[in-house]
Formats: C-alpha cells, sequence, structure tokens
DNA sequence: CGAAAATATTTACATTGGCAACATCAAAGC
DNA sequence: GCTTTGATGTTGCCAATGTAAATATTTTCG
C-alpha cells in the first residue's frame, strides 16, 4: 500500500494551495484558515511556514492560481470563436461564469485584503487575465469610442462592467433565480455594444 | 467637569457604530474588531453584547449607516441639478467620491462577509441607496436602451459599471495618481451616454 | 421603597496566526 | 560507508479574538 505516513510530505508547497482551493469550493471563505488547510493535507499548523512566509503569502499563492483558471474560463470557448460579437459574449460569460462556480475564491482574488498584488506571480497571472479583457475590447464600439484614450477607455468600461455585475452577483444584490426576471443576466448587457465594421 | 465615569455609558449603541466607523476611517478595515471597538468607547469588550447580538450585528448596523451616507454623497450636488446629464455625472461622481474618500467602510457595506443583506433596516438603506441609481438612470440612452426591460436593464448596467469601477479602484487595480493618465475617470466614461430628447 | 429589568464587568474558553526550540529525513561531501 | 548539513515537519507556547456564563451596578416602575 502506497499510503505510508511519511514524515515528508514530499509536495507541500503546491498540495497547501490545493487544499486551499479545495476549502474555498467546498466550505466558503470564512472557513479558510492556515490550521485548516494544513489539516487538510495532514501537516501540523507550522509546516507551512517552511513555503510561505506567512498566510497572506499562502492565500496570494491561492489567488495566483485563481487568475490563471480565471483567464482560462475566459478563454474558453473563445479559441474557435472567430472575431468579431460572440468573441465579446465568450469572454464576459466566463468571467461570470467563474465567478458564479467559485465564488469564495474569486472573492479572495480581488481582495486585498487576502492577496498581496505586490507579489510579482500574482500580478503576472493578473495580467494576462486582463490581457483577455483587454484583446476583446479592441475595436468595441460604444458611446465613449473616441478621442485619444479610446483603447484604455473602453477597457476599463468593459471590466468595471462585468466586474461590477460579477460582485454584485455575489453579494446577492443580483440573485441567481432572479436574474432573468427583475435582473438581467449580463449576456443581456453587455452584446448591446458591437463592433466596428472592419 | 462632565466627564464622569459612569457604569452606564447612557448611549452606547450608537456610539459603538460610530466608533467603529472611526477606526475604520483611521486605522482600516483589518483593525476593526469587537475589543477595539468597545475600547474605544470605554467599555468592556463584552458590553457591546447588550446591544448587538454579536460582532456580526455591529458591522451591519455600521454598514447601514454607511449606506445612509453614501446616498447621501450620491445626492449631494444633485438636488439643484435640473434634469440631464449633470444628474448622471453628479450622482456617479458621489458614488466614486464616497469610494475613495471612505474605503474601508465602502468595503465593509458591500461585503456579505461582514454584512447581512437579510437585516431588515441594512435591506432598507441599501435600497435607498440604489434608488439614485433607479432614478438618474430613468431616460438615459445607450445601445442597450431598447426593448421590454429597458429600464431594469440600464439600471443594472450603470450601477455594474459605477461599483465595478469603485471597487477596482478601491483594490489598487486603478491608481488615484495614475486615473487621468492611464486609466480614464468615472467621469470619462459615464457621461458618453447620453438622455433622449425629452 | 423595593422588585425587576436593563446595562456593564469579570472570568473563562475555544480558535486563530505566529514564533522558538527541537525532531526527522534526504542529499551532498569526504 | 559515514557523517554532516540543510531542508522539512512537529511540539509547545503566546497574544489576540469572539463568545458565553456568572456577577455587579444602575435605572425603571409598580
Amino acid at each position: 500500500m502506497p499510503k505510508e505516513k511519511k514524515y515528508h510530505h514530499g509536495d507541500l508547497k503546491p498540495a497547501l494551495v490545493e487544499a486551499g482551493i479545495a476549502i474555498l469550493e467546498e466550505e466558503g471563505l470564512d472557513r479558510l484558515s492556515l490550521r485548516a488547510i494544513a489539516g487538510r493535507v495532514g501537516v501540523s499548523h507550522t509546516a507551512p511556514r517552511n513555503h510561505f512566509a506567512n498566510l497572506r503569502a499562502l492565500l496570494t499563492a491561492i489567488g495566483t492560481e485563481g487568475f490563471r483558471r480565471h483567464a482560462a474560463a475566459m478563454r474558453e470557448g473563445l479559441t474557435e470563436t472567430s472575431p468579431g460579437p460572440e468573441r465579446l459574449q465568450a469572454a464576459t460569460e466566463g468571467y461570470i461564469r467563474f465567478a458564479r462556480r467559485h465564488p469564495a475564491l474569486f472573492e479572495l482574488m480581488f481582495s486585498k485584503h487576502y492577496c498581496d498584488f505586490d507579489d510579482p506571480d500574482l500580478l503576472a497571472a493578473a495580467r494576462r487575465s486582463y490581457a483577455v479583457l483587454e484583446e476583446i475590447s479592441r475595436g468595441l464600439d460604444w458611446p465613449g469610442a473616441e478621442g485619444p484614450d479610446r483603447q484604455l477607455r473602453t477597457e476599463t468600461m468593459l471590466w468595471s462592467l462585468v466586474h461590477g455585475y460579477a460582485l454584485l452577483a455575489l453579494n446577492g444584490q443580483i440573485r441567481e433565480g432572479e436574474e432573468r426576471g427583475r435582473m438581467p443576466w449580463i449576456t443581456e448587457v453587455v452584446p448591446r455594444f458591437r463592433y466596428e465594421e472592419a
């Protein structure tokens, strides 16, 4: 039986990140603690200290992995879609879908309360996630698409819109059950913006 | 001297809320604790229990007061402004201004991690805040202003946009110093939407 | 006045993150 | 092969936190 209990774990660092994400999925952000993560992996609560300076560093690593999956979720269905409105819809849907399916992880990712945005790895992962929005906002036409900072303004508009919707939905202000009734889903808002004739 | 130390505070409940807000302003959300709030008022850390069932209830009361001020900030400069684009700008500017000036309180208000949105008082205050956005979104013209759910969709768009921008700015993704440079301020985005000819 | 309710304190306890000292293992040198 | 050294993990401890129970003080009111 390969399930011997060894003194050394062997691959603790990524295991802690995985355990943290698992707790977020199963129990939520409130239940995420250093001791809970360590306990889930089967080590003492001080073992993570050999790989992460403190809890914040571990949470930042969890957030980094979150951004990787977040970017992947947005790119899902984006690769095979030809340029145009469908790409916009696919990416924004991916953004919201990720937030809905992994609410605790999403909340952790975007809160400086948990994540250290000065961390180079986190920053790189977050930028790669932002790059998707940047990409699809290219050529997007809307009332503010004019002037010198057009591209930047368009990115900001799109990011704010999607991010705001996701967070409001997460906090219960926009309930999932009501979204088709009282509250319109994001896909009924975003696609109103059209791309220019290329 | 009227500064006698009495056994009974006399008006502890609102004093706790004020103390909590003061800590948020001066020290931030991380330093907000039941004991810190009680200590600031000058009572033992169990005294709040006579007025609030637990910490969450106290934080909810703080959030409620936050929403009242939030609505007031949006209405600032709105009263004397005639209907039209200036109203849109005044309200959204108030939204962002409040978030920037009171970042910790704002974060607390919109996180279910701290506030209980089932609380009737909080809900009422939050709705009154939302009502301002609802009001100014009436008659707003934009690419999605068509179809049966037009008003609702417009509210959602505007709320998501402003709220998303505020949160991204708070988390450092949009830095205040750069806002006029790399990142456009919200007032350069929102006013692109025009009102219909009435 | 005196009882009851409201309000505040003291003491205790479980959880949490962090630290220091020690234990165990694995890999590198001799 | 043996030892030494560094990496990795554990135990015991501490301060801070929120909650609870028992007690003390003040106010209210019959």
